[in-house]
DNA sequence: CGCCAGACTGGCAGTCACTGCCAACCTGTC
DNA sequence: GACAGGTTGGCAGTGACTGCCAGTCTGGCG
């Protein structure tokens, strides 16, 4: 189904990354808003009209494609073991992400650091993990015992958006010590505050 | 120091209040992306250069001037006596907020359902209430007995981060209930979910 | 080899949000 | 009635993004 894996789907691959690399380069050099996309398109060699179909967004560009790692998140939280806790089951689905990453950690502060401070980055980030919440809502639901109705049981919604919360509220403090402190120890002490 | 509201105070205030009246007619007449800034401003009778001086954005025609409400949520919770807690201090800002807003219930609803449906604006909204969360930090910091840093403490940040994630989820149910649903209660459900 | 359908690319013109600039205007004051 | 300060409107421009069309490149088929 999923198997070609063609040379020219390879080729692709590596035109995108290439992209993404001379546009963080750039965005690095003279920050994300003053850079342009007709810019990025020159330097890396392709034309404005391509650069659109490979990226939609300007956004997009330090994005990326967060589907894979929303799909990821879902199926281990689906995946873990009914005696563990709701709150570990989500724990251990955003570790699996955090380490599945194929970004050296150098380039992962980068980008959040790039996130972080740019409000429109930011935006477009907390969108599509909207779209991650959405999909737990029926995982977590049959894992707390709630049988799924039209919309989101209140309850489910509570743990999802909490979890989701302190994982970026950890992850912005990470950026804000410029990488130095351990981003899950921020995670726990944020939630064991929450937890009581 | 802010007492004069001099005529023309009053009748710029009706101005934009006008304006903000043919907006979300034109929004629900055709939709928020499909409107078109030019309309709004013949509409509105305006030019489009002083539409864009009274708003700075298209979002703020629907997120208005949150930065008062900002200021009263954390004016309030800062007034909370020290025996509440956390919890029911930040609770009490936000009824506080909720009850003092102008809008009759019918167009708050209508605009929490542009808000909740429309990504730009989401994403605008989530921008201007991540500076409610940046001035609640020292005050929650307080009220924990932690000592203020330099950087936020994970387990303030934890705690207020929490309360707007429910709050958020509490809203955007409430909105796809179509406003039948007890908003409050909703909020309490989530958060007694999280609190265990 | 020649041919052809399908996918990819590049350029071009257009839309829309948003901004800087400048001239016209309006308001209150002396 | 002139004058200073703030307000408005038009105008031209930038930058993200899109639709359209023509050129190109590829793999299959006779």
């Amino acid at each position: 189904m999923e198997k070609p894996a063609t040379l020219w789907d390879r080729s692709r691959q590596a035109v995108v990354a290439e992209i993404v690399d001379t546009a963080l380069t750039l965005f690095a050099e003279q920050g994300y808003e003053s850079t342009t996309m007709a810019q990025v398109a020159t330097r890396a060699g392709v034309s404005q009209r391509s650069l659109f179909r490979y990226f939609g967004t300007k956004e997009d560009l330090v994005c990326g494609d967060q589907d894979a790692l929303g799909d990821l998140l879902v199926s281990t939280v689906a995946a873990q073991p009914a005696e563990v806790s709701t709150w570990d089951a989500l724990k251990a689905g955003f570790v699996t992400i955090v380490t599945a990453s194929d970004h050296e950690p150098e380039r992962l502060l980068e980008i959040s650091r790039l996130i972080f401070t740019n409000p429109p980055l930011r935006a477009r980030y907390f969108e599509k993990r909207l779209k991650w919440q959405r999909a737990l809502v029926p995982v977590v639901e049959q894992r707390m015992g709630i049988e799924p109705g039209e919309l989101p049981d209140p309850r489910a919604m509570g743990v999802i958006v909490t979890v989701f919360a302190c994982v970026d509220a950890a992850s912005e403090l990470w950026v804000r010590h410029g990488g130095k402190a351990d981003p899950f120890e921020l995670y726990e002490q944020a939630l064991a505050a929450v937890r009581g």
